[in-house]
DNA sequence: ATCCAGGCTCCTG
DNA sequence: CAGGAGCATGGA
């Protein structure tokens, strides 16, 4: 069974710059990008199907695929697919906004319709915080992998096999000896993956309430959890909660390319970073997201001393 | 071997 | 309250 419908955004908005992210976003495991659409299986309504977004003119297709894909599913489709390619966000204003930054407007202009792309389900933003913390990306995704194909329900279609990302009920009753050690996961991983994923099957963190209350009270909620810190919450409410204006600005990543598009010579510290992304008001999600997909370009660079 | 990677907790002063 | 040691892992 097949249905779609078109998904129409304000301008600017630019589908290939979107896929160019996903393709290089190390976050996207279970997602399955191809030359041309966005494909992952989700569960709507208590049943799993397989999303797919595509280019169609200014905007995007999205179609459900699947052996149980059904109409019923069709709405809470489009209010994700909205969600997570911030479709409502109204960035016209944006370049006007940031141009008395010459880096970031330089950024907003060469990447213009970039938008950020969300992690679909919360809970696995979560989770890949908690995996990304102080490791490299690549090592990351690898766990991430494991964890998917290791605890997450599959769905087939057309002969191709969509991991769905595991649920928080399924992670909450691992171990780390038995089930986590084996995936490469340092015991300090487990702890903290297992305790979120416990937190949040047994209610004592809502994520779907967080989307809804204001920054601060979201971040404090977060932080609440042992193994997140600043890092990993304002990541979840950037990837995860759609929050289009924090960023984490103690991340490393991010310090380096500061430090050197802003000139420092030396990572920028993270106060510093604060006082730069002021200017980035109200678009500091998209900022990160701009910058950090410099990161892969930059790596090609020359790397003056810093530290 | 040595250092680093899209941090966090816990303990100092 | 700011700062830093210690922490676990795998990969380059």
């Amino acid at each position: 069974m097949s249905i779609s419908s078109v998904l129409v955004p304000a301008a600017p908005f630019s589908w290939p710059l979107t896929l160019e992210y996903l393709r290089t976003s190390p976050s996207a495991v279970v997602e399955r990008i191809t030359d041309s659409a966005y494909e992952r299986a989700v569960p709507l309504e208590g049943r799993p199907v397989l999303l797919r977004l595509e280019s169609a003119g200014a905007g995007v297709r999205l179609s459900l695929h699947g052996p149980e894909a059904s109409a019923a599913q069709f709405p809470a489709a489009e209010r994700l697919a909205r969600r997570l390619l911030h479709l409502d966000a109204h960035t016209a204003a944006l370049e006007g906004d940031v141009a008395g930054d010459p880096v970031f407007a330089a950024l907003a202009a060469r990447y213009r319709g970039l938008r950020p792309v969300l992690i679909a389900d919360p809970f696995e933003s979560l989770v890949w915080a908690i995996l990304g913390q102080q490791i490299n990306v690549i090592f990351a995704a690898k766990l991430k992998r494991a964890l998917v194909e290791g605890f997450g329900t599959a769905l087939t279609v057309a002969g191709h096999t969509y991991h769905l990302f595991p649920e928080a009920e399924r992670l909450a009753g691992l171990t780390h000896e038995r089930d986590l050690r084996p995936l490469q996961f340092s015991r300090q991983k487990s702890e903290y993956t297992i305790l979120a994923a416990r937190a949040v099957a047994g209610g004592a963190l809502d994520l779907a309430a967080l989307a809804a209350a204001g920054e601060e009270e979201a971040l404090a909620r977060l932080m609440a959890l042992k193994g997140v810190g600043r890092w990993t919450a304002e990541y979840v409410l950037m990837r995860g909660l759609g929050f289009p204006d924090v960023l984490p600005a103690g991340d490393g990543g991010l310090r380096r390319i500061i430090g050197r598009a802003y000139g420092y010579g030396r990572l920028a510290t993270e106060a510093e970073v604060r006082a730069i992304a002021a200017a980035w008001r109200p678009w500091r999600s998209y900022a990160q997201l701009h910058l950090w997909q410099t990161l892969s370009a930059l790596e090609d660079l020359p790397d003056p001393e810093e530290k």
